[in-house]
DNA sequence: GTCTATATGTAGATAGAC
DNA sequence: GTCTATCTACATATAGAC
């Protein structure tokens, strides 16, 4: 890290993140990214040596902290203590600060992902973080519950439109609602209604 | 319809969603939809003006069927039961046979569809939707319970790995969830542990 | 580290023969 | 209704000057 670089990479990285998510991966080009920047298409090959280079950068960060959360999560005992534990980290570790970014451009470029070395990496994290809230439990409704509850993080930058909301505000309710699922599993439901 | 051209129109529907779904709308060149059909991508045009409208060719059929619903639920009065019968008639109409991959693609091509005409129009639909499910409510937690109950529906195709569940088992997995989390809306939750 | 210029490919779309 | 041939535009990516 001799380089003076940083900067203009990391602008690169910003601007291309939030085009990507704004508009979709495939749909925006370099042209844009280079123009809204202020510099040439070739400048950016100066600092990544293709698209996808780009895209994955950002993700290549999240996916280490996934995996260490996986790590973790495994040494656990499958109890719903540990369920909610792991939500709770997940919703504080990778949707913390402005790193949510990046897991909004995950999740809303989903198609794209499966064409990035990255892109696959984390989705089968997210599986694998899936299948960890939900053992020792197997029904398919258990299986629903665990997505949904990562989801339920997800879920609050769009189904909560009021602005004023923050984003600590969001994840605490998308916590929330997480647990209530997360708690369903590995207990008798009785029939209702 | 004196034309026997329905066929191939409807050929060039069902390759053109299945490889929107699998790989992304932009990705997805209409060379590689003609190459697959076996024709050349002058007779795509025959059919169809652009790209565009063949995506929007299958989407409004579910607007048609989706409006008919905001309509329906527009006139009840808003309460628990009044959720429920929502949710139900949205799983079942809206993802009922083989028109649910329509709502795969929608659901895979989040950005794409900010582009289209009948895209936004059916994200209209389903803010519109998730609102008439909050109601008479209106506090934070209540949408995304309601945003997350219309999601349950959709979760069920990729959150349950096992092929051998059938579509309508995975529709009920999906209702059943779903009630629950409407269930919570409009009455007074105990602080959980 | 950023530029100009350009190579190379492929996309969506159209004209007009059959 | 489907074809061949082609247009136009823009994409990713590279070479080499400054």
């Amino acid at each position: 890290m001799s380089e003076s670089t940083g900067d203009t990479r990391s602008r690169i990285q910003a601007v291309a993140l939030e085009l990507f998510s704004e508009e979709g991966y495939e749909k925006t080009s370099l042209r844009e990214i280079a123009e809204r920047l202020g510099v040439t298409k070739a400048a950016l090959y100066y600092h990544f040596k293709s698209k996808d280079e780009i895209a994955n950068s950002f993700i290549l960060d999240r996916i280490e902290i996934m995996d260490r959360l996986i790590e973790w999560a495994e040494a656990q005992p499958p109890s719903a203590g540990t369920r909610r534990a792991i939500l709770r980290r997940y919703a504080d570790e990778l949707f913390g600060g402005k790193r949510q970014l990046v897991m909004r451009f995950f999740e809303q470029n989903q198609t794209a992902m499966k064409n990035f070395s990255a892109g696959k990496e984390m989705r089968a994290g997210m599986m694998r973080l899936a299948d960890l809230l939900v053992r020792p439990e197997t029904s398919h409704e258990a299986q629903v519950r665990a997505a949904l509850s990562l989801f339920s993080v997800h879920s609050t930058w769009f189904a909560i439109r009021d602005p004023d909301v923050t984003d600590e505000e969001r994840r605490e309710i998308g916590v929330k609602i997480a647990y209530e699922l997360l708690d369903k599993i590995g207990v008798e439901v009785p029939a209702s209604a």
